[in-house]
DNA sequence: CATGGGATTGACT
DNA sequence: GTCAATCCCATGC
């Protein structure tokens, strides 16, 4: 659906989980997410738009992928109409396919440990900044709706933010062994 | 052009 | 619990 992306943040945030990130032989089900807007002060696109910023206020559905304490890359989708600058953030994955790969790229762990935080799945699906701006619908890197609505989702306020702390914008899997900071 | 700060992780006390 | 690694880029001189 061409819309899923467009609508408000929050609810494409909310939308995203159960959905699968897949890249090459390697694929993982969203357990977490959460939601940035260019109206609060932890967005990247508080701001405005800089070389850095404009992929947040391109087309929904983009790939914005930035390099994050200089070392991991961090994999968020566009959201709202183009113009907004708005992005859901991939927290953590639930490991479905390709997970020996993900061994070799993370090192030898537990699968529960494979995706569970941004910089780890991006490092277990071997996702990089030329991704950035890249179509989640038909790119390398390319996310798949959930088939049917999930269940239970889970809000609470976002994680290793120091402005807009407040605002219940991370959604997860209740229980889910798969999420960050357990 | 120089500087400082992260939407984090993993190693160590 | 504390803390360093490491680089892109926004900001200010």
């Amino acid at each position: 659906m061409s819309d899923l992306y467009a609508g408000d943040v929050c609810t494409v945030a909310r939308a995203l989980i159960g959905a699968v990130v897949r890249h090459g032989e390697t694929a993982g089900v969203i357990v977490e997410t959460e939601a940035y807007h260019e109206s609060e002060p932890a967005c990247h696109a508080w701001v405005g738009r800089t070389p850095r910023t404009i992929t947040l206020f391109g087309t929904p559905g983009t790939a914005y992928v930035y390099r994050s304490y200089g070392i991991h890359a961090m994999l968020n989708a566009v959201a709202e109409p183009e113009g907004v600058g708005a992005a859901v953030l991939i927290r953590a994955l639930e490991p479905v396919e390709g997970i020996e790969l993900m061994r070799e790229r993370r090192g030898r762990t537990r699968v529960e440990d494979l995706c569970s935080g941004p910089g780890k799945l991006t490092q277990a699906l071997g996702i990089e900044l030329v991704h950035n701006g890249g179509d989640l619908r038909s790119g390398p890197v390319r996310i798949e709706p959930p088939s049917a609505a999930v269940v239970a989702v889970a809000t609470s306020v976002r994680i290793g933010i120091t402005r807009a702390v407040e605002l219940p914008w991370r959604f997860s899997v209740p229980g889910s062994r798969f999420t960050s900071r357990r």
